[in-house]
Order: C-alpha cells, then structure tokens, then sequence
DNA sequence: ATTCCATATTCGTCTGACAAACTGGTACGG
DNA sequence: CCGTACCAGTTTGTCAGACGAATATGGAAT
C-alpha cells in the first residue's frame, strides 16, 4: 500500500472551513441571497465550535462574500461583492502593492496611457452629458490655485477617473482602478510646479474639448502631450531624488 | 447646543476595530513585520473581549494584511498581500462580476483588446526566451484535439497570460488579471467548433512568430483577427441563446 | 558539544452564557 | 374592526474562562 504524503492538513480548522465556503459560493452551488444554517447548526455539521465557524464567516464577510443580520429572519446570507467594494478593495490593494514598489512609476504611465487612450477612443463616441459635466467638475478643482501636491494629484486622478467612466465599459473601469489609484501613495515624492500644473489642466481642457465634439484624433493627442509631461515631471522628480544612483528601486 | 445626530454608531465592535487596524496598516503607520500586541493585550486596549478582537484581526488576515503564528516569539504580525496573493483575489472577484452580469461580453473583450494590443507591443521588444517558451507550451496545451470547451478556453487564457507577461510590466499584468479571469464563468456558455479552433490557434501562432521577430506590425495584426474571431463567436454563441429576444441580460 | 526535555508564551479552539437586534403574534384600547 | 404597544422567540454579537497546540528558549543529561 502506497502512503497519502500530502492527506494531512495543518491548516487551521477555520481556515479550511472558510475556503470551502468559499467555494461552495464562487462556483455558484450556494446562490445569492440564499440564507445558511445557523451558525450553531453549521458548527455541527462541520463537527466544530461555534466559534470556529464564525471566524469562517469573518473571514467571507471581509470579502463581502456572506453578510449577517440578527434576529428571526436573520441569519448569514450569500452575497456578492458590489462593483463599489469591489474596486474599493482593489484600489486599496494596488496602492499597497505599489507603496512596496512592486509597480515602477513608468510602468503604471504605460499601463495608464494604453487604457486611457482606448477609453478616450470610446467616450468619444459615447460620452454623455453627466459624463461631460463630470470631467468639468474634476477640472475646476483643479483649477484653484491653493491646492496643495496632493489636492492637485487627486483632482488629476478624479478627472481621469471621470474619462474612464465616459467609455461606458464597466470592465475597463474596474481594471483601471488598480492603476488609477495606485498614483496615490507614490504621488507623495512628487511635486508639481505651477508650469506643469498649466500644463496638465491645458490638456485636460484640450481632451475634454475633444470629447464634447466628438474628436477622436484630438482626444488622442491631447492624452498623449499629457502623458509626456507626466513622465517628463516623474523622471525629474526621480531623478532629484537620487542624484548620483541610477536604476535603483524595486526590492 | 446642537445635537449630532450622526455620531452614534451603528457598526459592530468588530468591524469598527477592524477598520481602525486596516487605516493604520494600509497609511503606514504601522510598519511591515512588525508585530502588533497580543491578543489579550489588544483586547484590555479596546476595552473589548479577545474574542472580538481576534474577529478583527481575522478579517483582515483575509485579506492578507496580517498574519499569525503562535509560540513564545509568535503574535500578529503586520503583512502585506504578495502580487501573487493579490492577483489571486482580484481574479475571483473579477469572476464573481462577470458571473453577475456586471460585465458583458463585449465591454469584456473591448477592455482585453486595448490591454494586450498595448501588452503585445511593449512585449515584442521586450520578451525573453523563457517567455517565448511559456507562450509555446500553453500553444501546445491548445492543440490537444481531446479538449473540452473549458480546457481550450483556459489554454486561451493561459497563452494570453503569458502574452500579457511577456511585456514586462506588472502593473499592467495586474490590471489584465482583472479582465483575463472575467472569462472563466462566461465561458460556458460557448461552444468552440473545430474551425474557430484553428483560427485560434492560427493567430496565436502568427503572434508568437511575430513576437520571435520583434515585428510588432505583424503581432497587433495578428490580435486583431483573433479578436475579431472571438467577437464573432461570443456573438454566435450569445444569439444561439437568446433566440427570439435582443439586448437582454444585464439584471 | 550535542541532544533532549521541561517550560513559558502565544495563538487556536472549545464551552457556556448573556446582550442586542429583529420578527411576529397578541392583548389591549380606540 | 383597526391600530398600537408589548411580549416572546430566534439569531447573531460579545463576553468570560479554560484548555490544547505550536514554538522558541534554556538547562540538563549524555
């Protein structure tokens, strides 16, 4: 008889129970809204205490994959991930992965432009009023003067954000959250002089322009002057900060 | 005096603790590595029981911001989420949207045609023999006549993967994952008939040697059939099930 | 010097209990 | 008959204390 080396398990009892939950639940076998046993009854059928499986659940609740309500009719229920939690949650992850420096600055300008550029060429088409008032909203604050650094950066990505939106793809919003808001913690080393400020909200008038007249070659050029200035400013700001080292980064 | 009618909270203890945790972490303030208090320490800090507190911090261990270990030189430990780890999440989450109905087909492929036609062309000059050998071998894995649509459709993905890797650039690698792991639930959907399966598999080769080449022309050409192709059969398999109605979908 | 064991520390799990939130029915008053 | 207030019951949220499991440390025995 042969011997199962890998049968064992050392991992936690909630863990396990956690994961088969969530299993159970992606794959569809529980479906939304669908109410689970209580928790006393789950803790018996699964063999453990109930505290145990409440921490299973805690751990499903975080990922807004179960929700809980007290009371006669409560219970835990199966839920899913809204499309706000969800890029909350993956807007929060890229800025700590790129607060680690797994993403170089160069590298979030090129993702940024390539899906930019796509949604530029789909507003124009399809942008709507709410969308045009929205992107002049976000370029009006950036236009007061007393903003600080990162006031500015926000309102930077807060129009970029609106430009997303304007295409009217729900999957490209949600993939360029992870790029849009992974700007926020690096944007600290970052500073914009009046010049570049100019600069920025000139494009941005220009590409919004593009937009309310259905301009796609405008919309093009004017995303791609911005995203210059943009690597001109990260490159110098690089650059002041380590002034005789080149390439270092990324541990 | 006014009153304030918004301070009372509402929220259980759990969560508030938890989201008190998760903004030190996620700012900063508590360093990497570094072990937090113990259980009970924690717990005497809040004012709470350890059982609620140990609620908290499992909340956010599912997402990976803190781990535990036991022992003399155990404890809670503050972590962050490897790109790995990340990745994995933002792709159930991803499926769980496209499960919903948050994403259509075609928003779906829309955004994967802007990333990877950006992706092909950095990877083009970019890639290395290991990443020509990666994209050879998930070719491979969708010659196999014996697949099922599930199996050639993940040997899709894993050759787009591996394209979308090849360019070297994690921030949009992570950005794709978003909308490569979107496809999985959908897929079921559809139905590959031999000859688009050639076509596939055509283009695929086209962009591998064109990726062999450094001929960036030829790969965004080559991408461009392939979407065109999988446009047609999302199409196909999309009115084979919605025979009479038009525009459904979308609750 | 190395191996082994006792021990201390910390998380993991268990048990039992009560509080809080919520529902539904019921008794009372109109 | 109808509406309101209250009460009972169900389920999660929190608490308290205890023990087991894992793990590093220091000392004892070889």
């Amino acid at each position: 008889m042969t011997i199962d080396y890998d049968g064992l398990v050392t991992e936690g009892l909630a863990k396990q129970i956690a994961a088969k939950l969530r299993e159970a639940i992606v794959e569809g076998r529980l479906a939304r809204e669908q109410r689970l046993p209580t928790e006393d009854e789950l803790a018996a059928s699964f063999g453990v205490s109930r505290a145990t499986v409440r921490e299973a659940l805690k751990r499903l609740a975080a990922q807004h994959l179960v929700r809980s309500r007290r009371g006669p009719t409560g219970g835990n229920f199966v839920t899913r991930p809204t499309l706000e939690e969800a890029r909350a949650q993956v807007a929060t992850t890229a800025s700590l992965l790129a607060s680690m420096g797994e993403f170089g600055l160069e590298h979030i300008l090129e993702a940024r432009e390539a899906l930019e550029q796509a949604a530029a060429a789909w507003a124009v088409t399809r942008c709507e009023a709410t969308d045009l008032s929205a992107l002049a909203s976000a370029l009006d604050a950036a236009r007061h003067k007393a903003l600080d650094d990162v006031g500015f950066c926000s309102a930077d990505v807060a129009f970029h954000r609106a430009l997303v939106a304007a295409a009217h793809n729900p999957a490209l919003d949600y993939a360029a959250a992870t790029l849009l808001e992974s700007l926020q913690p690096v944007v600290n080393l970052v500073v914009f002089r009046y010049r570049e400020r100019r600069e920025v909200i000139a494009q941005h008038e220009r590409l919004l322009a593009a937009l309310r007249s259905h301009d796609a070659e405008l919309a093009r050029a004017a995303l791609t002057t911005y995203f210059d200035t943009l690597r001109r400013q990260y490159g110098r700001a690089l650059a002041a900060r380590t002034p005789s080292s080149s390439g270092a980064a990324h541990g």
